[in-house]
DNA sequence: ATGCTTGCCGAAACCGGTTTCGGGAAATAT
DNA sequence: ATATTTCCCGAAACCGGTTTCGGCAAGCAT
């Protein structure tokens, strides 16, 4: 027994392609084929080949794989963590979305950070360059994004989360936010609002540009008048939020009910009511829109648009990988509703005919001993 | 010009180390020893090389390097999203950190989500047997995790985010949660609490038990006996930490400060203290562990010991990727420190002498009408 | 029988790197 | 001057797959 090594001692072997061609007696050639489905590969071979490469564990090396046919089977990502964006807290879903469609095919998934433009652009180069990556899945889209035109020259294959202006020859996953904008103006309007604001986000990404314009559908809809003072942009934040709500406040006639772009900055408007006495619910509408967990917890509940980041993640990664087999980039866009959560800030407008104003006023002279949320 | 065709046309063209070589009349096998480092090359050609291939933009595949070197210069990490654990809202900075770790050494990352041990299971099983990855990081350690001895046997190179009980071959990175929990007990007791309640997370995780041994460290190092009654586990969320405080505000002696494991069951003790009417910060001491964004809209803001979530994955890759390449595991161990936030949630006891619990019931007459929160 | 497909598989090239081996030229030792 | 070492680099094998090509044998038409 001594000097007798066997295999498993000197640690396990992996099971290749040589080892399952010769247990069948054919060539490695043939088997490599038998399990890729050429159509010259009798059926019988075919499945004594796939039992045998089961039987015995055979799994190909992805790396090995990738010299010759060029493809990696991995998509890349690369999140923003410079932003403050409501996106953080969705990176979880997001990220199981495109794990479940990438391991359905048996694919993987890069995943990278970056606090910057450069940064960004330096990692999505490297990812390309060594060639980690198949393609990409880009988030966060910039009305006139410059990933775009880059990985074009590049000729990499890669898809938008959000849609951009100069639309050829790119796949894209989006919610319709402009319908969830122009639903939350209806919704108030048939609640008898009348002056209804809108607070939109950065105007820099394009689902901004959109939002606005389902905004301005909804008012037209509802044949009201659209007031510049009602627009604000720039919101993203809580605290952002609570100042665009304390400007509307302030007004001389203030809205009676506030449509914003993200939830975030649906939940800064609670503390600017609260400060200023306004009961959101009662006194005050309030409408979001992305379906952050908070909305839940804050009182009265965000009513809001919510967005299902898992679903947007699965439907990115399956056309990415669509595109990246051949599939024409143009073909392989979609779009999803925006689901609306009815709970308790949004209702008929309390004080009619604009006096609103009043009544913030009165309820000031009392503010200061409110209890603050958890 | 017509039918001449530029090489441009054709896409870009990759440079291939073969390309450096013929640039600079060496052999292919020369130009990747200069670059790799390799002592037999001399100085001079070292130097021709590594200039004529970043002028170039020679950058090699990772893949083709992969075959024969048997690395693949990628980290793997499986995320578990069946759980309601706090650490989905540290997933963004954890990634983070990992991420720079890796791309600090021209490494790579690859992400998978899985919502059971046996879609973990598989998905591990599939990134190795497919080599996607060199190595894992796991989050989530179990006192007994199965997943150690497993990737032992599968002779795959891995890092615990925690500590495990057979610590044999084992590397990890973790903060020394016993020694906050000691710390909360430390303070409670230096403030004159006598009565020190612990909220404990799950057992089966192995956190769990050290800082349930941290916190009756804490109890003999201020003489203060401990009470069963005063310590309970199993509580990791919002719902959960409420339903604890609960039992504890209604012991006959209930306690006057309570030390959680986790930020977000001490979250749930402040709708629990609202609905006994015990106003946290006052009458009732609570201090946490792991420093959610939540603790800080909390009023009063909740006092914990904050984790740096970044610095975890940065370690965590950067351990990893010294294994891989040779490293001795058991001397790629780290610990961190929690950074205690003092905040307003912990206070001298208001009611000494155990009459908390009249107050108590004293004042849950009134309850009902209190505000609640965001 | 002969010629022509068709079905099926072996043989070998190939992908783009890395690593081993060996040998020529220069430098040093004898 | 010769032997020996040292310094470099070329040549070629190799990694584990995929894909092309060509040819044998069976089936079909003539």
């Amino acid at each position: 027994m001594v000097g007798q090594e066997t295999s498993a001692s000197r640690g396990i072997e992996r099971v290749k392609i040589s080892d399952v061609a010769v247990a069948l007696n054919l060539t490695k050639g043939t088997v490599s084929r038998a399990l890729n489905g050429y159509p010259d590969i009798s059926e019988s071979t075919r499945l004594k080949v796939r039992n045998a490469a089961r039987r015995m564990g055979y799994v190909p090396l992805s790396h090995a794989q990738a010299i010759k046919t060029g493809r990696v089977r991995s998509l890349g990502i690369v999140w923003r963590v410079d932003s403050h964006d409501g996106h953080r807290a969705f990176l979880s879903d997001f990220l199981d979305g495109v794990s479940r469609a990438v391991s359905a095919e048996d694919w993987s998934l890069t995943v990278s950070t970056a606090d910057s433009d450069i940064a960004e652009r330096t990692t999505l180069s490297r990812l390309l360059k060594e060639r980690k990556v198949d393609g990409f899945i880009l988030p966060r889209t910039l009305a006139d994004d410059p990933r775009v035109e880059w990985l074009r020259n590049e000729e990499a294959p890669f898809i938008l989360y959000g849609r951009v202006a100069s639309e050829r020859n790119c796949s894209w996953f989006d919610f319709r936010g402009e319908d969830a904008m122009r639903k939350s103006v209806a919704r108030l309007a048939e609640l008898g609002h009348e002056r209804i604001a809108f607070v939109n986000g950065d105007l820099r990404f394009n689902y901004a540009l959109l939002r606005r314009d389902g905004y301005f559908r909804g008012l037209a809809d509802a044949g009201i008048d659209p007031d510049p003072d009602l627009v604000l942009d720039g919101a993203m934040t809580l605290a952002s939020g609570e100042a665009a709500t304390r400007k509307l406040l302030r007004l001389e006639s203030p809205p009676t009910g506030i449509v914003f772009a993200q939830d975030m900055a649906a939940l800064g408007a609670y503390r600017a009511a609260e400060k200023a006495g306004v009961s959101i619910g009662r006194e005050l509408s309030v409408i979001g829109y992305d379906g952050v967990p908070e909305g839940a917890w804050a009182s009265p509940q965000l009513s809001t648009f919510a967005v299902d980041s898992r679903w947007a993640g699965q439907r990115l990664a399956a056309l990415l990988i669509d595109q990246i087999r051949g599939g024409n980039p143009e073909d392989l866009r979609e779009t999803g509703e925006a689901r609306f959560l009815s709970r308790g800030s949004d209702c008929p407008p309390a004080a009619s005919g604009g006096n609103l104003a009043d009544f913030i006023n009165l309820e000031n002279h009392y503010g200061g001993q409110h209890e603050h949320q958890l």
